[in-house]
DNA sequence: ACTAATACTATACATTGTGTAGCGAAAACC
DNA sequence: GGTTTTCGCTACACAATGTATAGTATTAGT
C-alpha cells in the first residue's frame, strides 16, 4: 500500500547496537568508569552467559564501541569507549531517565 | 570478585522495550505520524515477520507504550503512542542522531 | 458479485541465547 | 615454589526467539 509517512533519520544503526539483549545494560557501566573488565560485567549484568558476554565483547570491539586493552597479558584485559562508544552516552542516559520515570521493571 | 563501580541509574526497564528487535524501527514511525496501522508498519519497516510484528504491537501496548484504536472494526485498526510511549520520542531521536553521525548502515 | 486489501494466525525451520561445565594461563597466597 | 584462586574465555546440549511462506476471516471498493 501507498502511504505518505516521511523518511526521516533512520535509527537503525544504534538498533543494530543496542538492540542486541544485554549490550545496553553492559554499555551502562562505561558511563563511570574509565575500564571495564570483563568478570566485572559478569558480575554487574546479574545472568549474563559468558558465551554471550563473549559474543557482544566481540560485536561491540568489532562495531568500534569499544576497545580491547590487551594491557600485559591474557588474564587481565580491559576494555573502554572509543569515541564512537563515548556519543552513545546520551542514549543510555535518557534511557535512565526513561526507565526512572516510568520504573517498569 | 568485589568492585567498586557505583550503581546509578537502571536502564534495563527501556531497553526490556527498545533491545527487542525491531521495537526501535517501528516506534520512529510514531514520530511524524498520529497515528499508524499494522500493513504501514510492515511496509515501511521492510522485512519483519507480521507474527513478530503482531508480537511487537501486543508487547508494546502490553507495556501501555502504544494504544490499540479499534476504530470501527477489526480490518483497520490504529495504533497511537501514549504519553508514556511519546516519552521514548528522545531516546529514538538521540538514536537518529548517532545512527546519521556514525553511518553504520 | 467480484477483487483486493487488511490484520492477522499456522506451521515448520533457522537463528540466537542459556545453564552448566570446563580449560589454560597468570596471579595471589603461604 | 607449590597450591589455590581468579580470569577470560570456550564447549555442549537445550530452550527460546525470530523467519519464510502460506493461509484465513472480514471488509472496502467497483
Amino acid at each position: 500500500m501507498a502511504t505518505e509517512l516521511k523518511p526521516i533519520g533512520c535509527v537503525k544503526a544504534a538498533t543494530e547496537i543496542l538492540g542486541d539483549k544485554w549490550t545496553p545494560q553492559l554499555l551502562r557501566f562505561f558511563i563511570n568508569e574509565e575500564v571495564v573488565r570483563f568478570c566485572q560485567l559478569q558480575d554487574l549484568v546479574g545472568g549474563i552467559n559468558p558465551r554471550t558476554l563473549s559474543a557482544r565483547l566481540a560485536s561491540l570491539e568489532e562495531h568500534d564501541i569499544i576497545t580491547k586493552l590487551s594491557t600485559s597479558n591474557s588474564t587481565r584485559c580491559e576494555y573502554t569507549l572509543t569515541e564512537k562508544g563515548k556519543d552513545l552516552i546520551p542514549i543510555l542516559q535518557d534511557m535512565q531517565t526513561w526507565s526512572d520515570k516510568h520504573q517498569v521493571a
